[in-house]
DNA sequence: CGTTAATGTTAGCGCTTACTTACATTAAAC
DNA sequence: GTTTAATGTAAGTAAGCGCTAACATTAACG
């Protein structure tokens, strides 16, 4: 039962950390939800900072994004960032717990929320912006930096993330979210220019007279 | 000297709770960095969650964006949206402070973190999203939705923020920040599409031969 | 001067916290 | 069936916390 008492108290430390912050957490109160005796969890884990650490390392693992490029090659380029959208924002949702525990801890663990950080982000702005690159090279894309336009296509979706996922109640939250996405994405296919692409593609364009 | 004590209270305790959050923060500390007896803090403020909640309320107060409204009016698309950029991001850059505590306890306290929210990001999101309807009022702008898309500009920005204030060394802080204001304008105002707008002809693909 | 309001100094209370010590219990392995 | 490793129980320590009590000091004002 070793590792599975291991385990337990880790999901409960990330439970916890997610909730009140890591000064706002106490040792009795994670060891109570793991149904462990407080002394088991020191056994475990020497102090409750090295807790704190195993709990982001356990939980910060991501699996790489390489999977999704390769379908988008056969993409139309409006629909790969469709996908890269909904894929991004899931694994946020996936992950809300550990993004709570950086947004709180990060002026007091900067180095150890960098870490994750860049495994959260710099992972999928790297592969965006390849991405990116490619089509430049083909002509589809006209020339910009890649790795800025990333950021601000991902930094859009965190943005709307964060806000749904803390500043709303529960039961609102996402309800819009095609039609945030369809946007989004429509703001970086098309820019907010009158001049629309070839007519129904986005369904709209009321006013082509300028 | 009441006024006086009261506002070194107030400020000590923006510094360190922007530092530290509200459990990291100590009166005892607070009030050694205001220069006072622990004691007088306590005369002023009833305690520690009222000294915070004073302090919140002390600096979350953000002049109208209503000044820069007309200004916009005299300007073209892509001058108008970098302006607000910049002037948002002086913004942001003014109110970091704020922001921190913003980010690191706004799972503890989200209603009294919501309300500053809503003047800091509302407000900015109402005028731009007014700003677009007029454009596209004129036939200037395609049709979309302007609050949404106003969300997305801001949110770009409030990411691209974040992550330099927050997540870089001071050092490096903000070095391309013209780059990058240009890139995130540059996106909203062409797209990221090939084809330059061209007056009147039916510009961008959404996929050519790919 | 004497009054008054604001602040300082010192000491400490009551509580919670992270963490420890000493010893008992379980259960699987040999 | 004894050993061994993991866990439990109970009690407690040392430190820090928010906050208070009692009294002294300052300074502005009439």
């Amino acid at each position: 039962m070793t590792r599975n008492t291991r385990d337990r108290i880790l999901e409960a430390g990330l439970t916890l950390f997610s909730k009140k912050g890591f000064l706002g957490s106490t040792t009795r109160e994670i060891a109570k939800k793991a149904g462990v005796a407080e002394l088991t969890l020191f056994r475990h884990f020497s102090s409750k900072e090295r807790l704190f650490e195993e709990t982001i390392k356990r939980h910060s693992f991501l699996p790489a994004l390489k999977g999704l490029l390769p379908e988008l090659k056969d993409l139309a380029y409006r629909e790969a960032l469709t996908q890269i959208a909904i894929r991004y924002l899931e694994r946020l949702s996936a992950r809300s717990e550990l993004i709570k525990i950086m947004h709180s801890e990060i002026h007091s663990y900067p180095t150890k929320v960098k870490e994750i950080k860049q495994k959260f982000l710099g992972e999928m702005v790297g592969a965006l912006a390849s991405y990116f690159r490619g089509l430049q090279e083909r002509g589809t894309l006209r020339d910009f930096d890649p790795v800025i336009a990333a950021r601000a296509f991902l930094g859009m979706f965190f943005s709307y993330f964060t806000f749904e996922e803390f500043m709303t109640d529960k039961k609102q939250r996402f309800a819009q979210k095609d039609a945030v996405v369809r946007e989004f994405v429509g703001f970086f296919v098309s820019g907010t220019v009158a001049q629309e692409p070839e007519p129904g593609v986005s369904g709209k364009g009321k006013s082509q007279s300028l």
